[in-house]
DNA sequence: TACAAAAGTGCAATGACTTAACTTTTGAAG
DNA sequence: CTTCAAAAGTTAAGTCATTGCACTTTTGTA
């Protein structure tokens, strides 16, 4: 039992990456419909039975680190400084994960291709149980709390908006200031 | 110039009846993923081809009338009663159409297909920015401002909560009432 | 060393959607 | 009533993502 990285999940990891790459590398280059899941199984010189073992969808290759983000989404809430409130909290952690990105060329690519959009979307919106489950934590309200539902949808909502906007921070300020208004005193 | 309503019209307005009215039926009988389009065009007696002339994908097939939905979701908000709030009448608009539907059997359909949950919430959100623009002229304020624009998704994308909530008019209160905290004075 | 699980491969199939070329219907003008 | 072009429909073939199956190779471990 001392497999903390066994050659065997690091040859795995290695062919992941290598796809994940070599998709980002053509989309980039030729746009996401130009190319097709042949073309980025034989850049990284696999099958391309094995890109699908390895990624659920074409669009996923895209995606490729989407795991701690519910993580620290929760920890956000949970963990917020004491003078914060829970818009406050909320509001400062979209706008640290709207800005920081990987580079405005990816989110370009993201936003101009409609099934990238729409599954950059619902991966995110996946979180919003997790997430009103913390805020109605936090507030002391039952877990299935609609005001909680409503807040977690409408800030991981917002998202979009804020990304739009020329400017963020003021975009999301003026968002949440609201959100505020609306769910103060829970 | 007599043609309102030529023999040609009808007929392929019976066609694309035809179409949707089968498609219905069967997905009904046997759910959507169970049915291949092959089988609604054969049960409609018109080839594959022909069906995609008159629908542009399978899950269109399932949302046949929807034009008049941004209309009616417009003049919610400009023809709303004088006493009314944006908000208030936005409240009503959800809940007008979140309980008249077509049938709960319809709706459960939809619900608990992910690929029409989608389609449907795309359909929606399509609406967006005509909401926001209609919102932001009743309020006196810029076509593009950020705070329409947040009040128009949201309050669109309440609809899925409203909707998966048992009291549904109960659940509309609660929401757009802290939206209208947040929302007063424009 | 031997064995089972994991990783990978090739191939064929499905199912949604497209394209191209061709026939039939229909509205309207001569 | 004829003619003609556009619209509606058809067939056939092809693209593309995604899956299932049977098979080989690699690798950790007993």
């Amino acid at each position: 039992m001392t497999e903390v990285t066994g050659r065997r999940e690091r040859k795995k990891a290695q062919t992941r990456q290598a796809l994940a790459d070599a998709a980002l590398a053509l989309f980039l280059e030729r746009g996401y419909d130009q190319v097709g899941v042949k073309e980025v199984a034989d850049a990284a010189d696999v099958s391309v039975t094995t890109l699908f073992k390895h990624f659920p969808s074409k669009e996923a290759l895209v995606f490729d680190q989407d795991d701690d983000i519910e993580t620290a989404l929760v920890q956000a809430v949970h963990g917020r400084p004491p003078a914060h409130t829970i818009v406050d909290a909320l509001r400062e952690h979209m706008l640290r994960v709207s800005e920081g990105g990987p580079g405005e060329e990816f989110i370009r690519l993201i936003e101009s291709t409609p099934a990238l959009r729409d599954y950059a979307r619902r991966m995110w919106m996946r979180h919003e149980t997790a997430l009103a489950r913390a805020i109605a934590q936090e507030s002391g309200a039952p877990e299935d709390d609609i005001a909680c539902a409503a807040l977690a949808r409408f800030a991981l909502a917002s998202r979009e908006l804020i990304l739009a906007h020329p400017h963020r921070r003021r975009a999301a300020e003026e968002i949440f200031a609201r959100l505020e208004r609306g769910w103060r005193t829970e």
